[in-house]
RNA sequence: GGAGGCAUAGCUCAGUUGGUUAGAGUACUUGCUUGACAUGCAAGGGGUCGCAGAUUCGAGUUCUGCUGUCUCCACCA
């Protein structure tokens, strides 16, 4: 007996998971050396936000990954995951005020600044590693001796140094802009952060009467209680049908204010009535035409979206119940023509679902179009690849039609824009330090309120997490980085932003591959939502299948920017997957009595022991390629097929007959090549399901400490065995004489008949092979000849034809001649049809003429088998019925 | 309005550059306590690859049009 120990009887990966990653971490394995001179491969985790839990997007794109990570960590690289956290400023800040709410009946006003900042760090300290653990949980290899958060020290050093080197270039700029603003979060959001939805809304039609004279303009609006602001109504200069009001004077309903008619290209002729109400501080078409025709802006609302004073009566009231209250004033005075039900798309804030309010502010913008040049051109050239390539479309178009991007955030929890003002002089001075007096006058300062953009700090993660500003050994050994990881959902929001800032930061791009993943949805292909109630949690799956079970879910079937649906039955077939690998090696170590593995010369092995490290090499070759092309769902499937029908079913069957031998020289090639290529699917399993390879790694004949440490299995030339045809026929004839048996009578093993073989390879079906074809086609007593002339014939047995062998089934033996006969008709008919098939293809002259000559030799000598087994199956149908 | 994805077995999905009789999981039928595994073994049924054309000796695979479906972007008040 080996030294290693054996395997528990049953898979229960609660046992033994946290173990092993607990010696992962203590052994350091995660955390690469920066000297070392291999070529580097680095990946950046999608900071997941610091409040959050783990759901099934993250375990998706961590598995994938991770996947890719450990893969090239076996290959030999100087592979590097940095993880960490987000800030997450809206989410966060919205959670904290919640908490505030319930527990204390507190706002953050009550609070003030700098006491609310304390809880929200209070906060951050007691769940940011919340979702840390349960990364761990799922087998994430990251370095975490470098974890970061996007508001630690050195993020925020480079978020400092990014801003004011883009201010002093011009980049960033402060302005009086239209921009999205939700009421409820009381923030300006960047366009990115704008979701639109289709809503059933009102076209209300509104007499302007026009000053001086009985007439009115009739203008259509879906949101009357913009009205207040309106400063003119404008028309197409060259629509014939308004061009009389051009330059007349309109009297505003209710508020009695006079506004001009301008003209103005905008206005699309023959579209509505022709005539539209101008209102630049609410709407960035007529923030547009306001800035031509020098209109005034008029806010008509506040911060919360409650009218303000310049809506008269109606001030106070709420947008939506001032609308109500309006347009009813409205028809009680006979300003409303009509009421038109209408469809239209209207954004809401992507974090509070709150309907924004678009309208002029002053907050700060990055110019885009400097800085998305280069952008696009790095995606164009193809340095920066995306995977699928779609996607680079996609980024693509939103590049090329990109506006400014509002940064500026009227929140506490963030990174503070660094823009200090004086109070005495007025001088604005953006500082990369804090500064506490006017560089101009020496008066004293006050540092800007508002927070950037959760996303701008995002945007540098690739390079502040290496130490940007600093000129590290890490950022010169490992930026950029190998591969992006990450869904569809946040291209625009991180990835774009990514490529810019590192374009422009670092003077090249952040990464050269962004591999793209779809969505995790239910069963029935929802969106795992909250308000569904229909996500699953990754825990939950953990903690009941093992996480190289839902690893295993996730990767399989997996392909690059597909959505995918998470079920019981793929859980359960991942969880069935990691059992029957547990229990074929649970098997092969029973068997093994050597302490080492050592493949035997060539020359030693059995036909099937060469059939299987051939298999196992092309295999290798298939992964290795799956992976480099991040076809993930691919290569896994190979693995899984391997596996299960060729390893399981074939080889460790034909293997038991020099099992059961004790001490003989084949005992021991057999033990060599089952625990070698047995090790070898370990290893190439490994990057999926990480666990349960190493646990039984471990109880195997090893030389490496850890199975995560040890090469990727690769393609060997030495191991090539298909030039061997003869071997190779040999098992491929046993495999298929065992299936034809098998298949012409499906009674139980115990029901045994003797079984002729008549085949031209007798040495594949020698002494020890007849036990395992005895075993494997269940037949009483096995004879291996080339010929049997006879002993048996077609007069009183049963054949089988396959390309390689001729199999007698005692008629004496058959249970169920109905049941053969139907079966031989089957053939027969199916046969025929293919027989017909090829010679109608094969008296194509075009095809004999121009398909390459591999093809048409292959047909003819299909054709050939074919007519063959057909003459044998006639035969025996014949006899039957005799 | 613009762009893109998807459409293959009852269900969920693979199918890499066009070339065996289109695969897997699951479900179904049948038979099995076969020396690790019933979370298993063996055998079987089930598909005119959405529709119509085109290219080709040959199309699930390439091209065009159509239908259905999902998504993203923009947005005309």
């Amino acid at each position: 007996m080996n030294s290693y120990n054996e395997l528990p009887k049953v898979y229960s990966p609660q046992d033994f998971e946290d173990r092993i990653y607990q010696n992962w971490c203590d052994k350091g394995y995660f955390t690469p050396d920066v000297n070392n001179p291999a070529p580097a491969f680095t990946v950046v985790i999608p900071p997941p936000n610091v409040t959050g839990q783990l759901h099934m997007g993250h375990a998706l794109d961590e598995t994938l990954q991770d996947i890719l990570v450990r893969y090239k960590r076996m290959q030999g690289f100087n592979t590097l995951w940095v993880p960490g956290t987000d800030h997450a400023g809206i989410a966060t800040q919205i959670k904290v005020e919640e908490q505030l709410r319930v527990n204390e009946g507190l706002t953050r006003y009550d609070l003030g600044r700098d006491a609310f900042l304390e809880r929200v760090w209070d906060w951050k300290h007691q769940y940011g590693s919340r979702i840390i653990s349960q990364l761990k949980k799922l087998g994430a290899s990251c370095d975490w001796s470098r974890e970061r958060f996007t508001m630690d020290e050195g993020c925020s050093k480079a978020v400092r140094e990014v801003f004011v080197n883009l201010y002093d270039k011009g980049l960033i700029y402060r302005g009086n802009r239209i921009i999205n603003w939700c009421p409820h979060c009381i923030t300006a959001l960047s366009d990115a952060e704008v979701e639109y939805s289709e809503q059933d809304g009102y076209f209300w039609h509104i007499k302007y009467p026009i000053k001086g004279e009985d007439g009115f303009v009739e203008v259509a609006t879906t949101r009357p209680e913009t009205m207040f602001g309106d400063t003119a109504v404008a028309v197409n200069p060259n629509d014939e049908a308004t061009k009389h009001l051009i330059g007349k004077t309109l009297i505003l309903p209710i508020v009695n204010r006079e506004i001009p008619v301008v003209a103005d290209d905008y206005v699309e002729i023959g579209f509505g009535t022709g005539c539209v109400k101008i209102t630049p501080a609410h709407d960035p078409n007529d923030f547009l035409v306001g800035q031509r025709h020098n209109l005034e802006q008029i806010k008509v609302m506040n911060d919360d979206a409650t009218m303000n004073g310049f809506a008269g009566k109606y001030e106070g009231m709420d947008r939506y119940a001032c609308r109500k209250a309006l347009v009813a004033d409205l028809e009680a005075e006979g300003y409303i023509i009509k009421t038109v039900p209408h469809k239209h798309n209207v954004g809401s804030c992507y974090r509070c679902g709150t309907t924004v309010e678009p309208l002029t502010s002053n907050q700060w913008f990055v110019k885009m179009e400097p800085l998305a040049k280069p952008a696009l051109e790095v995606v164009r050239d193809g340095t920066v690849k995306f995977v699928p390539e779609r996607f680079s479309k996609i980024y693509v178009n939103w590049m090329e039609n990109v506006h400014d991007w509002c940064i500026s955030r009227q929140l506490w929890w963030g990174h503070r824009i660094p823009a200090f003002y004086c109070t005495e002089c007025g001088e604005m001075t953006v500082s990369k330090t804090d500064i506490d007096k006017c560089p101009k006058c020496q008066g004293k300062v006050t540092q800007e309120n508002d927070v950037l953009d959760t996303w701008f700090s995002s945007a540098l993660w690739p390079f502040s997490t290496l130490g940007f500003p600093e000129k590290t050994a890490e950022l010169e050994k490992y930026y950029p980085t190998s591969a992006l990881v990450t869904g569809y959902d946040i291209i625009f929001f991180w990835v774009a932003r990514m490529i810019f800032s590192g374009l422009e930061h670092m003077g090249k791009e952040p990464f050269n591959t962004v591999f793209i993943h779809g969505l995790v949805r239910d069963a029935q292909g929802r969106k795992m939502s909250k308000s569904l109630g229909n996500g699953i949690d990754p825990l939950e799956i953990i903690r009941k299948y093992g996480a190289d079970a839902l690893r295993y879910a996730l990767a399989t079937g997996n392909s690059p920017g597909n959505d995918m649906r998470f079920s019981d039955e793929k859980i359960e077939a991942a969880r069935n997957f990691a059992n029957k690998l547990w229990n074929a090696s649970r098997f092969v170590r029973m068997n093994l009595t050597i302490d080492e593995i050592k493949l035997p010369s060539a020359d030693k092995l059995a036909a099937e022991d060469k059939w299987i490290l051939d298999k196992f090499n092309s295999l290798c070759a298939e992964v290795t390629s799956s992976l480099d092309k991040y076809e993930v769902g691919v290569a896994l499937a190979s693995i899984y097929d391997f596996t299960w029908d060729v390893f399981c079913d074939w080889y460790i069957e034909l293997t038991k007959a020099r099992l059961n031998e004790k001490e003989t020289e084949g005992n021991i090639i057999a033990q060599n090549v089952l625990a070698y290529v047995l090790t070898g699917t370990l290893k190439l399993l490994h990057p999926f399901i990480p666990f349960i390879t190493e646990e039984i790694y471990q109880s195997l004949p090893h030389t490496d400490e850890s199975i995560m440490i040890s090469e990727y299995p690769k393609f060997d030339s030495a191991l090539t065995f298909t030039a061997d045809s003869e071997n190779m026929t040999k098992v491929i004839a046993a495999i298929k004489a065992i299936r034809a048996r098998r298949n012409e009578m499906n009674v139980p093993p115990s029901r045994k008949a003797k079984v002729y073989v008549a085949t031209r390879y007798t040495d594949a079906f020698n002494d020890s092979s007849k036990v395992f074809f005895a075993r494997l086609a269940s037949a009483s007593d096995v004879e291996i000849a080339d010929s049997f002339e006879g002993v048996i014939s077609a007069d009183d047995a049963v054949q089988i034809i396959t390309d390689s062998a001729t199999i007698f089934l005692p008629l004496s033996d058959i249970i169920d001649t109905e049941k053969e006969l139907a079966r031989l008709t089957g053939e027969e008919k199916k046969l025929i049809g293919e027989i017909e098939r090829l010679e109608k293809k094969l008296s194509n002259e075009g095809f004999v003429a121009k398909a390459p000559a591999a093809v048409v030799e292959g047909e003819k000598a299909k054709l050939a088998k074919y007519r063959e087994n057909l003459e044998g199956v006639k035969i025996a149908l014949a006899k039957l019925r005799s």
